[in-house]
DNA sequence: CGCAACAGTTGTGTTTTAGCAACTGTTGTA
DNA sequence: TACAACAGTTGCTAAAACACAACTGTTGCG
C-alpha cells in the first residue's frame, strides 16, 4: 500500500466520521417532522420549499413518482393541511401545488434546527478551530460541486 | 446582530453546504441497495452489520419496531436472502438474525462506494488542502461526539 | 368545429409497514 | 411438576405508497 493510499484512506475515514456527525444533525432535524408526516410526504414539502409552487407533472418527475401515486399522496398532504392545490385561470388543466404556512414552517423549522445544532456542536471550539473548519467545509463543498437534488431526495432531505 | 452571530451563521452555512455534499455521498451509496430492498429493510441490514447477529427482541428495539412488525419484516428479508434465522440449542426460544453473504455484501458495497466517492471528490485537491480538510473533519466529528445510532436510523444510515 | 394530445384524477390491485391482541413454544422457578 | 414469565409468531386490521389502465376535463390545432 502506497503512502498515497494510506492518506486517501485516512481522508475517507475522517470524511465518513464527519458525515456521520452531519447526518446525525440532519436526522435529528427531520425527526420532528417525521412525527406528523411520512418521509415521502416530507420529500414533497422539501422540493416545494426549494423550488416554489410546482405543477403536478413537474413535482412528480422531481421526486420520481407516477402521476397516480402523486395525486393520491397530494390528496393526503392537502387533507393534512401542508400544501394547497391551485388552478391558474390561464391553464385550467394544470394544477399547481404550493406550501401552506404550516407546510412552510415544517420545512423551515427543520432547517433552522439544523443550523442551531451545528452552532451548538461548534460552540466550544476556539475561534481558530472554527475558522479552520469553516474553510475546510467550504473547500470540500466546493470540490464536491453541486449535489443534484434528486440524489438527496433518496434520504428525504 | 453581533460579530459572533455573523460568524456562527457562516459556520452553519459552511457546515450545511458540506453536509449537503456528504449527504449526497451517502445517498448515492445507498441508492443502489434501495433498488433491491426498502429503506426499513436496509436499516435492518445496517444494524446487523454494525452489531453482528442479534436476537429479534434486541433488533426490534434497536430499530424501534414492534415484535410483530419485525417478525414479518424478517420473513421478507429472509425470503429475499439477505439474512438468516438461527436458533441456538442453548436457548431454543430465542431467534438470532444474521446477515447472509449477500446481505453483508449489500451493506459493505454501500460503505465502499461511499469511501470511493469521497476519495474521488478530494482527488483534485492539493496535499495541503486535503490534510486541512481531514484535520477539520476530525475536529468536527470529535466536537460532535458519538452520534447515537438511533439518530441515524431515521435516515436509514 | 372536431379531434388528438395533454394534465390530472379515479378504479383496481399489490406490497410494505404498522399496531393491537391472541396464541405457541420455551425457560426458569416455586 | 406446575405455573408464571418470556420470546417470538400469527390473526386481524389499517394506512401508505406504488403501478397499470381507464377515464374526465382542457387545450391546441388542422
Amino acid at each position: 500500500m502506497s503512502t498515497d493510499d494510506v492518506f486517501e484512506s485516512r481522508s475517507a475515514d475522517a470524511a465518513l466520521a464527519a458525515s456521520r456527525a452531519l447526518m446525525g444533525v440532519v436526522a435529528r432535524s427531520v425527526s420532528g417532522a417525521l412525527e406528523v408526516v411520512t418521509l415521502p410526504q416530507f420529500r414533497v414539502l422539501v422540493v416545494l420549499d426549494g423550488a416554489g409552487p410546482l405543477r403536478m407533472g413537474v413535482l412528480g418527475e422531481a421526486i420520481g413518482v407516477l402521476p397516480s401515486t402523486l395525486s393520491r399522496a397530494i390528496d393526503r398532504i392537502v387533507a393534512a393541511g401542508w400544501v394547497r392545490r391551485t388552478t391558474k385561470p390561464a391553464n385550467r388543466r394544470e394544477v399547481l401545488i404550493e406550501l401552506t404556512m404550516a407546510g412552510q414552517n415544517l420545512v423551515t423549522n427543520a432547517l433552522e434546527q439544523r443550523r442551531d445544532n451545528i452552532a451548538q456542536i461548534m460552540s466550544d471550539l476556539s475561534a481558530d478551530q472554527k475558522s479552520a473548519i469553516v474553510a475546510a467545509f467550504e473547500l470540500f463543498a466546493d470540490a464536491a460541486g453541486e449535489t443534484p437534488a434528486e440524489d438527496l431526495l433518496v434520504l428525504g432531505v
